[in-house]
DNA sequence: ACATGAATTAAACAAATGATTAATAAAAAA
DNA sequence: TTTTTTATTAATCATTTGTTTAATTCATGT
């Protein structure tokens, strides 16, 4: 079996990604990632013809697994409502942790280009899913307090998320190291379901 | 009585916090800021500097006006754990709609520049505020749940600011306006404290 | 009115940056 | 092997960008 992308392709579209959730598009130079990547600065053009379009890859596919990961979640028909609120806890912190800058990134990067969002199929699919069903059938049923969906989802990824977009200032005011700081999002991980419940909980 | 600040210092620095919020550092050209500001390029160096310069003012600036607002409602003596709850709600909802890029600039340059969180005096006050302190009193006296206040500080953050980090996403799925989603967050005003209470209560 | 210092301007500079070119090396096809 | 295509390299180009300079205008105090 033959690989159909190069070793340099490769290896410069891992160092671009990494350089682009660090330090962000703009602030990324064409030469740092020649360098990051050990490759010729040349290459870079010449596999994906300008930083832009690199760019645009690495972002298309960057969401395109995360979002995947979370339809994956939202979606399995197996799992009841609490469940699935302690599973996708579990997995995105888990997810984050292992690449914490990747929701900055895609956030403010979002901003200056909302279009590459648009193009994503799975976009849509998270209030039409499964997760947000079974909310809606406990509100029927008199088990949850009622509310438009969408503030649902917002606060469940809120709470999930946005510890990490302020680890910087959470590490500071509690004197924290970047460990600490991981088991402190560990902790939440069960936390956070509870919490949840007790939020929607008649 | 006499201006210390000259007209196109202002202009300047008003040109140029637009243009950061909005596009980061690292996107803002001194051209661009010169060109808002309908100055001579020359000006922002003799005023402030460099650009670097100017960018850790406004961001000093920034940051300060946005920490007093916040400590101002956590310190109040007067109000109870709920009032607060209720008034910081609305107060920063109102506060982002106002001026919705902040939260993604602050923690996005944040990122590559804690330092200059280090320097704000008010940082560490929120973890010794009258808002945490009420919240253990109410913990010791059976009230309320018991948690590690930094994560009851950090989810009733989270669940204000993360929905605006998020507008581009919501706005799409939901198929709203600008002005939708503003109503949509000034519905959430009154939601919010409800829910943290739900959340924390026994 | 005049002199002094501050404010403003156009022009220029040096470094950085995204991209290209032309030559060379490596790999694949013939 | 020879030919042809693909990959890689160093050098270069044209802009852009942050900053400075030197000249000019403006304001203020005398």
């Amino acid at each position: 079996m033959k690989n159909n992308y190069s070793d340099t392709e490769i290896k410069i579209k891992d160092a671009a990604k990494s350089l682009f959730l660090k330090k962000g598009y703009s602030a990324t130079t064409t030469r740092d990632i020649a360098r990051e990547s050990d490759i010729n600065l040349a290459m870079l053009n010449y596999y994906f013809r300008s930083k832009r379009k690199l760019f645009e890859i690495i972002m298309f596919e960057t969401l395109y697994e995360f979002l995947s990961k979370m339809v994956e979640v939202y979606n399995d028909e197996k799992t009841s409502l609490e469940q699935k609120l302690k599973l996708c806890s579990e997995k995105y912190i888990d997810m984050i942790i292992a690449e914490p800058l990747l929701p900055t990134f895609v956030l403010n990067e979002l901003k200056n280009n909302p279009t590459s969002f648009l193009k994503m199929p799975t976009t849509k699919m998270i209030m039409t899913s499964n997760f947000v069903a079974q909310y809606q059938e406990g509100v029927k049923k008199g088990i949850y307090i009622k509310v438009d969906p969408i503030h649902f989802v917002t606060n469940v990824l809120s709470i999930i998320v946005f510890p990490f977009m302020c680890s910087p200032i959470i590490m500071k005011i509690e004197n924290l190291s970047k460990k600490d700081f991981n088991i402190m999002m560990t902790k939440r991980k069960k936390l956070i379901p509870a919490w949840i419940i007790q939020m929607i909980k008649k």
